[in-house]
RNA sequence: GCUGUUGUAGCUCAGGGGUAGAGCACUUCCUUGGUAAGGAAGAGGUCGCGGGUUCAAGUCCCAUCAACAGCUCCA
């Protein structure tokens, strides 16, 4: 007998050679009916595999990311299986489960995949799956793993075998189609019930963009029908917050073919929102002891030369804008900090005068490539709530804390609950994508590894994302269709005050090098103000929203009486409109619904000889009516009420 | 930049070789209505831009620009 260990560490002994359904019968029948994959000792297993030794496993059902994880694995070798019964001679890359659902990448060959081809695919993946087959998994040698898949004439996947190591190579077979894969699948084809294949790409082979691109197909499985219905009237409702729809019913921002790809126009109502969240951070940041500087949108092609900016990016920039004189050539700026730099070398500077926190709501311009344009969320030219904190060595950490401060408060400010932080260092094995010495990265990343640490922030670790210059602390945010943004991030960077011989004279009177923080707790205005509409559905907190207040007067009698009120709230700092077009009072209620306004204010007969107001709050309905002056107050005792908390 | 898809009225879309359509928005008129769409009339488009095929091109072909999904990239 084996002793099999389960998470509440309890411990049952079955036969050698018991598998983990059989485990599960063994629970309930409920159970062998729901789980899909099982974990032993650490490791993803095929619930059809014999369990050989003393063991702890878990179960995993469809609610665990394992379960849907074996569960979309396993479809996409169904989709395999489809394509290469309708393409013959098709070729295979890789075909993994993601987060939601699945892709294959394919080679056809000479045919082509379309959008158009999708329901085919589909089709032929449901009459598979409806003949109920087992995926058997069956270890093989590299020698012989090669050998079929050269046969075959998959090089890909030859490709993939030779870096894999002798003994750890499996195959799994369902129907006709047998694929190299490491497992787990489910037990067979017909837990698969309901199919849907979203979209068709392109993508890099490897993710090498100097490699053949495949064509990579999208999808998504269900073991229910219900749930698939459910999941596609989610993503339906996901496409309604999309920030691009939103910004233009709400009329917040705009592009032109005219002025350019990439290049936003920001309207009446999305400026005063953007304006009102960079009023927001200059007041903390006035609290946290930032200055505010100013600084051209060009400069001079020999600062980025001096930062390795030039060097890095150059080719791939707007190019240099030429003078009439001889040589001279300019660059619209990429970035603030060099300017931010010959701001800190404007006079000598004393271990006294540091910290030196220097703000810039800076706007900048990157030739993106232009098929990474993306709404608001990647554009060319923006605006980032830059920062640069210039201080001492022993002074980093601290300074790194307290930035991180100011980023906690902004999420919390707009109920960014679910972020996600991410330290970016260096890929140690490619250093020569970096500038400075190894000892100056060692001590940033120390330091940013230590901050966190401190926070208590848990921060997944990824290498080679650094920024060429140093190592940065990202906080991450996912959009309405589960794409992440980088929002806030904070940077180490020892590099460019070297390189700017950037200096302060110590209490000992010699010359130091101060350490630089760059920072922005938005990120960018437009990509925050993307994600703000994303997260809010339009729905902007009171304190933030361009109109706070709409009155709707009854019929046109009454327009005298509203636009008296609008003058009152309007000396009170309150934000108001005066909808007094010709309409009945239900269709104005309907229409500024739409427009997201969170008060509206009815006014009639009653209201006016009252000096009164009938509330409605925005997807809540009517309030009660109430006195003009009580009304003014409860609105700015809201306001007042969230800004003193910070 | 790459692969695929899409560009028709301010917006959402129909029309797929015979000379431009709907709903909403807009303008005017009627109506002055009490908590999510009152009625009528009118105006509005070189069908993304440029070539080509054809007696005839939103419609077919080529090129180009832009947008969308994904890849690559993101100082």
């Amino acid at each position: 007998m084996i002793k099999i260990t389960f998470p509440d560490n309890s411990v049952r002994e079955f036969n050698p050679g018991v598998t983990g359904f059989q485990v599960a019968e063994s629970i309930s029948p409920r159970l062998a009916q729901d789980v899909l994959s099982v974990t032993v000792n650490d490791q993803l297993w095929d619930l059809t595999r014999p369990i050989l030794t003393d063991a702890s496993i878990k179960l995993h059902k469809w609610d665990d990311e394992e379960g849907k994880h074996a569960f979309w694995h396993s479809s996409a070798h169904l989709m395999a299986e489809a394509l290469q019964e309708l393409y013959p001679g098709i070729k295979f890359g890789i075909g993994p489960a993601i987060e939601t659902g699945f892709y294959y990448d394919v080679d056809p060959g000479t045919a082509v995949i379309k959008e158009a081809d999708l329901p085919v695919i589909e089709a032929k993946m449901v009459e598979l799956a409806a003949r109920k087959v087992a995926y058997n998994r069956q270890d093989i040698s590299k020698a012989d793993a090669l050998k079929t898949f050269q046969d075959k004439g998959d090089e890909y996947k030859v490709e993939l075998i030779n870096d894999l190591q002798d003994g750890t190579i499996t195959l799994y077979t369902q129907g006709n189609f047998t694929d190299l894969c490491r497992g787990p699948h489910l037990p067979n084809t017909a837990d698969i019930k309901a199919i849907k294949l979203l979209n068709v790409a392109g993508a890099y082979w490897r993710g090498d963009e100097k490699r053949k691109m495949l064509t990579r197909i999208y999808g998504v499985t269900f073991p229910k029908k219900k749930m698939l219905d459910e999941y596609l009237v989610l993503l339906e409702e996901a496409k309604k917050r999309d920030h691009r729809k939103i910004g233009k019913e709400l009329e917040l921002f705009a592009f032109s073919e005219t002025v350019g790809k990439g290049l936003p126009l920001w309207l009446p109502r999305g400026t005063a929102l953007r304006l009102r969240l960079e009023d927001f951070l200059k007041k903390i940041q006035r609290r946290f002891e930032y200055q505010q500087v100013m600084t051209p949108h060009i400069g001079n092609k020999q600062l980025y030369v001096t930062s390795g900016h030039y060097a890095k990016y150059g080719k791939d920039s707007f190019q240099p804008i030429h003078t009439p004189e001889e040589g001279e050539e300019y660059l619209l700026k990429p970035m603030n900090c060099p300017h931010h730099c010959e701001i800190y070398k404007v006079k000598p500077r004393s271990y006294k005068d540091l910290p030196l926190r220097m703000a810039e709501f800076g706007t900048v311009y990157r030739y993106e490539q232009s098929g990474e344009l993306h709404g608001l969320t990647r554009v060319r030219s923006f605006t980032q709530d830059d920062a640069h904190i210039f201080c001492r060595p022993e002074q980093l950490k601290e300074e790194f804390l307290k930035v991180m401060d100011i980023i906690f408060i902004i999420f919390k400010a707009l109920d960014f609950e679910n972020f996600e932080a991410q330290i970016s260092l260096r890929d140690p094995e490619n250093k020569e994508k970096y500038i400075g010495s190894d000892e100056n990265w060692d001590k940033a990343e120390r330091a940013i590894v230590e901050a966190c640490q401190e926070k208590g922030l848990k921060a997944r670790v990824e290498l080679g994302e650094a920024a060429f210059y140093g190592p940065k602390l990202d906080f991450m945010v996912k959009d309405a269709i589960g794409r992440r943004w980088q929002l806030g991030t904070i940077q180490v960077d020892y590099n460019l005050p070297e390189r700017f011989e950037l200096e302060y004279t110590g209490e000992d009177n010699t010359k130091h090098r101060p350490v630089m923080i760059h920072r922005a707790p938005f990120g960018s205005m437009e990509r925050f103000v993307a994600v703000l509409i994303e997260h809010t559905a339009g729905k902007f907190p009171l304190w933030l929203t361009p109109d706070q207040v709409v009155i709707l007067p009854i019929s046109e009698k009454f327009n005298d009486y509203a636009y008296d009120l609008a003058k009152k709230m309007n000396l009170q700092d309150i934000r108001v409109q005066v909808d007094d077009r010709n309409e009945k009072i239900g269709r104005k209620i309907r229409d500024n619904e739409l427009k997201r306004i969170p008060y509206m204010l009815i006014v009639g007969e009653k209201e006016a000889e009252n000096g009164e107001v009938s509330v409605r709050r925005q997807g809540e309905g009517d309030k009660g009516t109430i006195k003009i002056e009580e009304f003014i107050k409860m609105v700015n005792d809201e306001v007042a009420g969230m800004m003193e908390q910070y």
